[in-house]
DNA sequence: TGTTCATATGAATGATTGTTCATATGTTCA
DNA sequence: TGAACATATGAACAATCATTCATATGAACA
């Protein structure tokens, strides 16, 4: 009995994808897949904005605006700047305004 | 007292995402941020695949496979063409290679 | 028709994760 | 130094979700 059905898996099993590689992707894209992240992202690609600012804007508590702003720091989509008291957010990766583009191209199919 | 810190946060309230719209973007990116469906998606990028033999080469459960097939499936990331007992797939979406190539992309920076 | 094989799917479970609350850190200014 | 403000962060809770198990659907074939 054969091991698969289909003959192009036979060639496939050198293309399958190391369990470190799905994973860094995945973990990658679940970055994208959080509507608070989104909403920062999106305000972000238009202009430098402050921790307070985002919080007014999105009408959210400013604990969980730092959350996720944490998240996208470590997945270093942003960037910080201190000034004084306050925090100023920028985008620091440009696949950021790519692949929200890509997200919306589909939507729009 | 001012509502907001930074001045561009002003011309900002216009472009604040809608909820559905954030939603939309945030459940598609989702559908990216899970390591088996990546590995799925990796391997219908390169040949056409029944769920038998992605099972096989992913070294897991057919019901597990069917499961995430069925998501991929509801996000017209890729379709169905039945022949006989079995189902084989394919990527439906050209997005899908510019979105996981975008991933590649930021990851080996 | 009955058996086998391929796939799909519902329910249950364990793990992950976003938000809130409370609080800590750090800056400005009187 | 102390008060006010901006941000960060830890713990807890609720909700979401991927996998497993059991089973259903459906095709092929003897």
């Amino acid at each position: 009995m054969e091991k698969y059905h289909c003959k192009a898996a036979y060639i496939l099993e050198a293309s399958v994808p190391s369990e470190e590689k799905a994973m860094a992707m995945a973990d990658f894209f679940k970055v994208f897949g959080d509507t608070t992240r989104i909403k920062i992202l999106s305000l972000l690609l238009e202009s430098e904005l402050c921790v307070h600012d985002i919080a007014t804007l999105l009408n959210m508590e400013q604990s969980a605006i730092s959350h996720q702003l944490r998240v996208l720091r470590q997945n270093k989509l942003v960037k910080v700047r201190k000034e004084g008291k306050s925090s100023h957010y920028t985008i620091l990766d440009n696949h950021v305004y790519k692949i929200i583009t890509q997200g919306l191209d589909h939507l729009s199919e």
